[in-house]
DNA sequence: ACAATATCCGTAAGCACTTACATTTCTGGA
DNA sequence: TCCAGAAATGTAAGTGCTTACGGATATTGT
């Protein structure tokens, strides 16, 4: 028997979309880590999405500072500190005081990190290789996240919202 | 004296656009909620964003069941059971066991709930316009997105990365 | 009528970040 | 020279989700 007939919920997101953005796109990006994640699994490797940035900077540029990685990822230095110490302990990074800067460590490719970065490669490849299809599927969305980021970085969200509570003289 | 000249990093987030999408979303997304908790803050109103969806749903179609809330937003029951947690603490809406089900519970929004919805009203409107202009300013982000939703859920972003690694037959 | 199964919801634990704060090291001016 | 402050990094705790799992209630087949 069919439910005493709930409320047209369907549509709800849509419809609040403006307030609630910040969920949708919470939940994209969830699925799209998670997506990576199973890649990995599926192909037994032990590699977990959240270590892509910092692992693919190293290889790309050579040794990088905690600070160097987490300014280039645009996240906090913690989050760059709690990866190193999981590639630490999964042996794929080496961690030296810098000679120079004391306060400094410098993050390095192990020959074990170097080697997972060759094997990973190609999963790289194809999942940017996805994601440009995605892209050009959902007509340059890349694009449009990019100027929302320039457009809020004009004027943050906060600022734009306050100024309609208490219009500016 | 400037330091040995670090590596161009700037441009990463870009250049890896594909991959680190995931990233990027994620910081999105924390930067518009942070700054919906701000403007709460500052108008001296002790509510977290996190409470919209449920707190709204519930004052634009009356009680609804814990259930019925997750799939209206697209989140997991749990997370859904936490926000009922938290407002009910607060003392904004109330939780009764629905009479002709036994597993379900009906949320409903008390008194003090509802006054808090009216108090809200304008902070919701101010944000959801000022999304709106963001949205206009880059050029209809919120509609690209909607089309990056859709093709995943065509396709996902696994299913697609899969192809690249072994073509199908 | 009643067991097998499905549904609704709860708690526990984990994840990928964050902010807040502490520690160590460097730097620049009195 | 030495000390106040800045900078780099670390640890602890919090956040808002998730998955995993368990208990209570409803439904369905025999």
């Amino acid at each position: 028997m069919a439910d005493a007939d709930p409320p047209d919920l369907g549509a709800y997101t849509t419809r609040a979309g403006a307030a609630a953005i910040g969920a949708r796109l919470r939940r994209l990006s969830e699925r799209i880590d998670r997506d990576a994640g199973r890649l990995y699994a599926e192909i037994g490797v032990d590699f977990e999405q959240r270590w892509f940035g910092v692992l693919n900077l190293l290889s790309l540029f050579g040794p990088l500072s905690v600070g160097e990685l987490a300014a280039a990822l645009e996240v906090s230095h913690v989050a760059v500190s709690q990866v190193r110490q999981a590639l630490t302990a999964a042996g794929l990074i080496s961690w030296e005081a810098d000679a120079r800067d004391g306060r400094r460590r410098a993050l390095r490719l192990t020959d074990q990190g170097q080697a997972l970065v060759e094997r990973l490669a190609p999963l790289w490849r194809a999942l940017a290789e996805a994601a440009v299809e995605l892209d050009q599927e959902a007509e340059a969305a890349l694009a449009a996240l990019e100027r929302l980021e320039r457009a809020l970085a004009r004027r943050s969200l906060l600022d734009r919202a306050r100024d309609r509570l208490a219009p500016r003289p």
